[in-house]
DNA sequence: TAAATACTGAACCACATGGTTCAGTATTTT
DNA sequence: AAAATACTGAACCATGTGGTTCAGTATTTA
């Protein structure tokens, strides 16, 4: 289960990429949470609400400490700067991408006309 | 393999979640390629490569036409706007958590101060 | 000390994922 | 027409995922 070595970008995603999982962490934004407070919010075993703790632990998102029988989750130190950083940057190609391709029809259709033209002529 | 209902952003998370992936979008947001041309570049066998781009256009972040013989793979329309909301947004609930604890230490901090003077007086 | 609580780990399940090979089909190219 | 190219689909593989149950252990609480 545990999946060392990863790329972290690969290992945020996947964590991001179940609602639960974003749920959790919305949750933890609002207060720490108990294994069992998140297992009961989101109708789950605690086993399976572990599992999903486990796997935003192993991202970086969430820490947990145990004090007792109660282990606390909190959000970790992770802010999701990276993940924010690729995504901007890949909006940043795409406009460029639409743009470039905008100006070749653009061209295209300036030819068009010129030929018109010249045929007219 | 494909997932009908999955929600959106789950689905475009999970299409991040993996390197080649993301390595393709870098790709096609430079110039529209071949799933041979893809293939190549990533070291993969055309199969692998196909397998990729469906997830890619599962989430709609792609596009694909077959013409002839060769199916071309394109940018979608999906510019990873709620992927890049749903983070931003997360991430001022972090500040906003991160801030609120530490006004709580202040809070701490400042009693004990209190106390530390009520015994020396 | 007994009972309740909170978690943990192993084992299982069905299905997804990331890759492969192999055997096609359809479309160029020669 | 033959050969090369580009893809496609099925089948397989090992491993991961999202969940469960069951049988514990450790820690409070009564």
């Amino acid at each position: 289960m545990v999946q060392y070595f990863r790329p972290p970008l690969d290992a945020s995603f996947a964590a991001l990429s179940d609602t639960t999982r974003r749920g959790v962490l919305e949750q933890l934004s609002r207060s720490d949470a108990s294994i069992t407070e998140l297992a009961e919010k989101f109708h789950m075993t605690l086993t399976g609400m572990k599992k999903h703790v486990g796997v935003l632990e192993q991202a970086g998102l969430v820490t947990t400490e145990k004090v007792g029988r109660v282990r606390t989750c909190k959000l970790g130190l992770r802010r999701l700067e990276e993940e924010a950083a690729w995504i901007e940057r890949y909006r940043q190609l795409w406009d460029a991408r639409f743009n470039e391709l905008d100006q070749i029809v653009e061209e295209l259709k300036r030819k068009e006309k010129a030929d018109g033209q010249k045929k007219r002529e």
